[in-house]
DNA sequence: TGACAAAGATAACGGTGTTAAGTAAAGTAT
DNA sequence: ATACTTTACTTAACACCGTTATCTTTGTCA
C-alpha cells in the first residue's frame, strides 16, 4: 500500500509536471494556431478585412477566446508584425552577407528592402505604414531579439563610412536618406495605382544609382 | 388665355429657375457645412476617429442626412482629399515660381512637398498613404482641374532635363526617384516615432543634397 | 386647397472591438 | 472517491460603426 502510494505519488508528480508542461505547450500551440489564422486572414484581406471574429471562426473558436491569448486586436496585429520583422531581418541579413564590399553591400540591402516590401505588401504596410509605432515597441515575450534590421543597415553604412567610401559627415544622415529612398519607392509602389510593379526594377536601379552617386561624392 | 398662360408660364419658369437656383445654392451650402465639419473632425482625430455619425452630430443633422450630399463615407473622404490636393497644388505652384533656375526649382518643390506633408499630416496621410487611389480618381464634380501637383513636378524636371542640368536618360525616372525620396522622408517622419520632427530640416537638407549630387552627375 | 417633391429623421440590419457573466471540464487536495 | 478550485471556453451584452428602408415633415406649384 505504502509502496503503491509512493509509486502513485511519484507518478502523479511526474504527471503533474508533465501535464503542466504539456498544458503550457498546448496553450502555445493554440496561440500559434490563432496567430497563423490571423496572419493568413490578414495577408489575404489586409487590415480592413481583418477582424477578431473572422480569426476566431477560422480556428473554430469563439471570438472572445482570442482574448485569452492576446491582449486585444492591436496585440494580435503586433504579433503578426513581429513575424514580419523576423522575416525582414533575415532577408536583410542574407543580403548583407552576399558581398564584402561596403558599397555593394548597401546596394544589396536596398534591393533586399524593396524586394521584401513588394513581395510582402500586407506585412510591409503593417510594419512601416499603418502601424509604424510597432517599430519601436519592445517585444514583451522577449524571446528573440527580433533580428535587428535597422541595426544591419546602420552597421553597413558605418562600415562604408569608416572605409572612406561615402561622403564625410554624420553617417546617420546617410542611413535616413537611404531609408527614405527605398521606403518611398516601396510605399508609392504599394499605394499609388499609376506606379505598376512592372517598371519597379527600372525605378529601383535608377534610385540606387542616383543615391550612390550622391553618396560617393567626396567633400565639397 | 394663350397669352396669359404664356406669361404665367414664363414667370413660373423664371420663379422655378430662381427658386431652383437658390435651392441649389442652399444645397451647396449644407454640403459645404458637412464637408467643413468632416474636415475638422478628420484633421483632429485622423482616419480612425472619423465617423459619419460624428460628422452629422457636429452639424446637428442626423447621420443618414450625409447620404443626401455624399454617396458614402469614401466619397466624403474623397471630397476632403480634393481640398488637400488643392492646397498641395497651390503650395507646389508657389514654390515653382520662387525661382527660374531649373535645378533650384526642383529643390524648392522638394522642400515645399516635405513642408506640406509635415504641416498637414492628416491630409497627407489620406492623399498619399491611406487612400493612394484618390490620386488617380477623377473628380466627378469636375469643377476645378485640381491644380495638378504631379504635372508641376514633371514639368520642372523636364525643364531641367532640357537645359542639360541633370543626367541624361528618361526624365520620368528622375521624377519617380525624387518623389520616392521626398515621400519616403515625409512618410517616415509621420509614421516612425523615432524620427522626431526636430531633425527634419537636417534630414531634408541631406536628402536633397544627395539627390542633387546624383542628379547632376553627367553621363557615365 | 390639394397634389407632389424634396429634406430630414427614425428604425433597423449586419458588422465591429470589447467586457461581464456563465458553464463544463480538468486538475488538485483530502 | 469526493469536494474544491482552476482552466478553457462560450453566451450575452454594450457601444459603436456604415448603410438602407421607411417614415414624417416641409415647401413648392397648379
Amino acid at each position: 500500500m505504502d509502496v503503491m502510494s509512493d509509486v502513485k505519488a511519484t507518478r502523479a508528480t511526474r504527471l503533474r509536471e508533465k501535464s503542466g508542461a504539456r498544458r503550457q505547450q498546448q496553450k502555445a500551440e493554440v496561440r500559434r494556431a490563432l496567430l497563423d489564422a490571423a496572419s493568413g486572414l490578414f495577408l489575404e484581406h489586409g487590415l480592413t478585412g481583418f477582424s477578431l471574429r473572422g480569426v476566431a471562426e477560422r480556428v473554430g473558436y469563439s471570438a472572445t477566446t482570442v482574448y485569452l491569448y492576446f491582449e486585444n486586436k492591436d496585440d494580435l496585429l503586433f504579433a503578426i508584425s513581429l513575424d514580419g520583422f523576423e522575416q525582414f531581418g533575415q532577408a536583410l541579413q542574407t543580403a548583407y552577407e552576399t558581398t564584402a564590399d561596403p558599397v555593394e553591400r548597401i546596394g544589396a540591402l536596398g534591393r533586399a528592402y524593396i524586394a521584401f516590401g513588394v513581395a510582402h505588401p500586407a506585412h510591409y504596410r503593417l510594419m512601416f505604414m499603418e502601424r509604424g509605432e510597432f517599430l519601436t515597441k519592445t517585444n514583451p515575450h522577449d524571446q528573440k531579439p527580433t533580428s535587428d534590421a535597422f541595426g544591419i543597415l546602420v552597421r553597413a553604412v558605418h562600415e562604408a563610412h569608416a572605409a572612406g567610401r561615402v561622403r564625410p559627415g554624420n553617417p546617420m544622415d546617410l542611413v535616413y536618406t537611404l531609408w527614405a529612398g527605398v521606403h518611398g519607392l516601396v510605399a508609392l509602389t504599394l499605394c499609388v495605382p499609376m506606379l505598376n510593379e512592372a517598371d519597379l526594377t527600372i525605378r529601383t536601379d535608377h534610385l540606387l544609382d542616383v543615391l550612390f552617386s550622391g553618396f560617393a561624392e567626396k567633400a565639397r
